[in-house]
DNA sequence: TAGCCGCTGGACAACGTTGTCACCTGGGGT
DNA sequence: ACCCCAGGTGACAACGTTGTCCAGCGGCTA
């Protein structure tokens, strides 16, 4: 008789059953199942002999067939655009944290800010039967979700609104802080202030625009459109873009960034030149406090919008039948130095 | 006849299965499987009908049932200290890419540093029978994944190595790029260096302690007991233990610090003194070129630590049968100015 | 002593998919 | 006219678990 033969033997590579267990402990299989679960009406003794075989075989129960069998996989999708972005680390890691709390594990994944890749993602997730979705969306149309919404899947979409369709979203206060971030520049004397952002498709990006110029409307001032420029945030356009606007005839005396990334190259392109010019950015970063001057900015709470979002998601799955939510969370001017600069002139 | 009782409708919460599309299109349930895995042998006109059934219904595979049956999940898991640490968004990242290539998903976990929790999630993810696990240790004590490993689990331990347990391996060479980094403060001239790192349990920190000593070994440099201090990260421990060593009688001239929450929080203490301090980190920060003075650190690359680990992890998986390998990142020392500063007497 | 009850334990089906295998149909070769 | 072959299709078992339900057994009461 080989040993691959025996039925208590198992090949390298497969995993013992409940089936091998309960062979080995001589009970029936379900009652293998019911010491796994810590159901009742199991004598100790019985008990004793199943635990005994399962250390023995280093039995681990198999969660996908747990799963098909019960319908829920206790496992939620995030959905964010990069994780190496400071700003998601803290926010994955708070709905990691609330997912914890209701015993469920945290699936998660990179858009790299392309619709395409989101929606597959997003499905792949579904395929997998996540119970909930938390979805930071790349995209502005989102029916291709409704189907799996509608079969029971939890959706929260957070720091930016989901496309054609209804359901939670966890927003900040893009629209309110970037009105405060200028109307502080222009209350230390600023007039010509330039606004650098993301691109025009992302809805934030939209939002703190329209704060911007809602707080210049507020001020009286006129907004030349070569103070604007919207876009990618790398390093390279960033540069052009402020270059452009510093360099012209009429300078701007003041820059707000749409946010952290185009903050962080503005201070590299500011230390670089000799006229002081202000600055604040929308979103704090680590170090704000340590470059000099200082930086100002409009924070952010990611992890609580993360935390916002993953408790709006288990209501849902613990039966809220509510309509669609949208909570707000908001957002607060940390004022460091850099935006207290007054204007070389007037 | 009602809604729920005719065949083709379902419940809210339930979803399609191949038997429904089965059955909508009039064919048997293993055509719709093939239809839906792209098998070669269906009639373009039945492939037709299917997918029509398909669009209809909203019929989405599901994952579970079929990982189930064919025994791979197409998922790895990631066992992490703290996503929210700067350290390991890249890295997660770059896992994350690695496995997209593969078609396989990320499952993450953070241990929070606590060996209870590391256990814990790894055995979760191990139920959930992922293909692969990344694992960050935060214990000393891996046995209980030996089982595991040789279920067929390919294991790769990052950043520190497996406790009592034979595993592939991707470390950063701490020894080597502290010893650097020390012996770069003793080329500008410092005799007492003081070196503030993590606890002593963690591998990497006795590694940089060892660097450290060395490099004065070295340098014929006698090491002072109050000029080590190991312990947590925690601002204020950092401040306490930077405080002991620059108000001694013998006060260091300069600091090395075992890693990027210490070097952080030595900045922010060392700007507040007069008198100039040298400092030299390990790991590089975000905007460690943007305070004053510019911080010199010794580098680690956590995008290709990722790599590296997801890359040999994915080699194992595709059946490489080798002994455990053990992979060392260089590191890198970049010098910014804050490690030249030269000691204010001799 | 018969009948009943409560408790433990097991047989069996089901979850939704895929792999195996056999069936059917039509066409071409003898 | 017969047979064979190939390609398309479907019936069925299996993956490992849990829920349902029933059987056996011991002790209790009438």
């Amino acid at each position: 008789m080989t040993d691959t033969a025996r039925g208590s033997s198992r090949r390298y590579g497969t995993r013992p059953t409940m089936k091998d267990v309960a062979a080995r402990a001589g009970v029936g299989l379900k009652t293998v199942s019911r010491v796994v679960n810590g159901e009742p009406g199991v004598t100790p003794d019985t008990e004793r002999r199943v635990q005994e075989a399962i250390t023995a075989l280093g039995f681990r129960r198999n969660d996908s067939a747990r799963i098909l069998r019960k319908g829920r996989t206790a496992s939620i999708g995030l959905v964010l655009e990069d994780l190496a972005d400071p700003f998601y680390g803290p926010l994955s890691r708070a709905v990691e944290e609330v997912a914890r709390h209701h015993g469920a594990l945290l699936i998660n994944g990179s858009s790299a800010e392309d619709p395409a890749r989101e929606q597959e993602l997003v499905l792949a997730l579904c395929a997998r039967r996540v119970d909930g979705l938390v979805v930071i969306p790349a995209g502005d149309d989102h029916r291709y979700l409704a189907p799996e919404i509608a079969a029971g899947v939890a959706t929260v979409f957070v720091d930016r609104p989901a496309g054609r369709i209804e359901a939670d979203t966890v927003l900040s206060d893009s629209f309110g802080g970037s009105r405060d971030a200028v109307a502080h520049l222009i209350a230390h004397g600023h007039r010509r202030i330039g606004f650098i952002g993301d691109q025009p498709r992302i809805h934030t990006a939209k939002e703190r625009l329209r704060g911007y110029r809602t707080a210049m409307a507020a001020a009286g001032l006129p907004v030349d459109d070569a103070w604007v420029s919207l876009g990618t945030t790398e390093p390279e356009r960033v540069h052009t873009a402020a270059r452009a606007m510093l360099d012209a005839p009429e300078p701007v005396t003041a820059l707000f960034a749409g946010n952290n990334r185009v903050t962080v190259t503005l201070v590299r392109v500011l230390r670089q030149r000799t006229a002081p010019v202000a600055l604040v950015g929308f979103d704090d970063f680590e170090l704000a406090d340590l470059v000099s001057p200082a930086v100002t900015v409009v924070a952010q709470d990611a992890a609580r919008m993360g935390r916002t979002a993953a408790g709006l998601l288990f209501r849902r799955l613990e039966g809220a039948d509510e309509p669609p939510r949208r909570e707000e969370i908001p957002t607060r001017l940390i004022a460091r130095g850099s935006g207290e600069i007054r204007p070389a002139r007037g």
